[in-house]
DNA sequence: AGCCTTTGACCAGCG
DNA sequence: TCGCTGGTCAAAGGC
């Protein structure tokens, strides 16, 4: 079904954790496993392809008291990932924030998602680049994360041979430097998302999105700023990676980066500068960081 | 009118 | 040094 799908187009050791973490709802959570960031490590939330469970027809509310229920349980075990404000939209949103709780936390609750329809695997794929199928209606092409900011498409590049656009975004923010990248699958589906960066504002006030009316911003996550887009003391890492596939988030877990230093940035506009600043998503700075975003 | 997307070009890093 | 790849710029057009 998907036979160009590179594996390349995930990081292997970062596939291998996640399914290693997630792959399978049997499999339990390897205690110190993946979220376990070492300082200077850049810790990396992934969020794949879940076992398909996903009920996505359920309630922007529904999974929204899922999501908060659960961070308040779990206090958000993994936090170390938890530089990124999740970045998808209404029902998708809080499906995914719901398993990337569920995921992060502790796999047993994955059930509570439904089922997945689709495309789910294809087994020979790897991993992550699984499960591209889902026929989302939630998530578009080019507006994949309502995430409360206001983003501004800067770019857009079809990488690993042009199968694959890759967007980029700004957050609209004057001076914050929050950039994040959107990859697509051949089919329009994103396959993942990488946030660059801390914002050095909060929120903008609700606005009503052009698809859907959904408003998602702070209000409608709550704990998000404390538990989801707080990077732990000791986390370098401020650039997030969140994998979606279509089935819905099939998992979170952090990877490092290709040489084990910390991620990112290291292009001119250093975020890093001004995020000391307290901002809820502090990231605690980068000081070195390879240009690249992800190995 | 302002903001956003699109898209080709340009630039920089890396092998 | 050169080609490839990825990231950004900026003009043009749309909403």
């Amino acid at each position: 079904l998907f036979p160009d799908m590179p594996s390349s187009a995930f990081h292997g050791s970062f596939t291998q954790l996640l399914v290693g973490a997630m792959g399978s709802p049997a499999a339990p959570p390897s205690p110190p496993s993946p979220f376990a960031v070492p300082p200077g490590l850049s810790p990396t939330a992934l969020v794949g392809p879940f076992p398909p469970t996903g009920n996505f027809e359920m309630s922007h509310q529904q999974a929204l008291a899922q999501v908060t229920a659960q961070a308040v349980h779990s206090q958000y075990t993994v936090g170390s990932q938890a530089d990124y404000s999740l970045p998808f939209s209404s029902a998708t949103t809080s499906a995914l924030t719901s398993q990337f709780i569920n995921s992060s936390a502790n796999v047993t609750s994955m059930k509570e998602t439904a089922t997945l329809p689709l495309h789910t695997v294809n087994d020979n794929l790897k991993s992550n680049e699984v499960s591209q199928g889902f026929q989302t209606s939630a998530l578009t092409v080019d507006k994949p994360a309502d995430d409360g900011y206001n983003w501004r498409k800067y770019g857009q590049k079809a990488v690993k041979g042009g199968e694959y656009p890759r967007s980029y975004y700004k957050c609209t923010q004057a001076s914050c430097p929050v950039k994040k990248k959107v990859e697509h699958s051949a089919y329009g589906q994103i396959t993942q998302i990488i946030y660059r960066g801390q914002h050095n504002h909060q929120r903008p006030p609700k606005r009503r999105s052009k698809d859907g009316g959904n408003l998602l911003n702070e209000d409608d996550f709550p704990e998000n700023r404390d538990t989801l887009t707080r990077s732990e003391p000791g986390s370098q890492d401020h650039s997030g990676k969140v994998e979606v596939s279509n089935d819905g988030i099939t998992g979170s877990s952090i990877s490092k980066r290709r040489d084990g230093g910390d991620q990112s940035s290291g292009s001119s506009d250093r975020e890093e500068d001004n995020d000391e600043a307290g901002d809820d998503n502090g990231d605690a700075g980068i000081v070195n960081a390879n240009k690249r975003w992800f190995m």
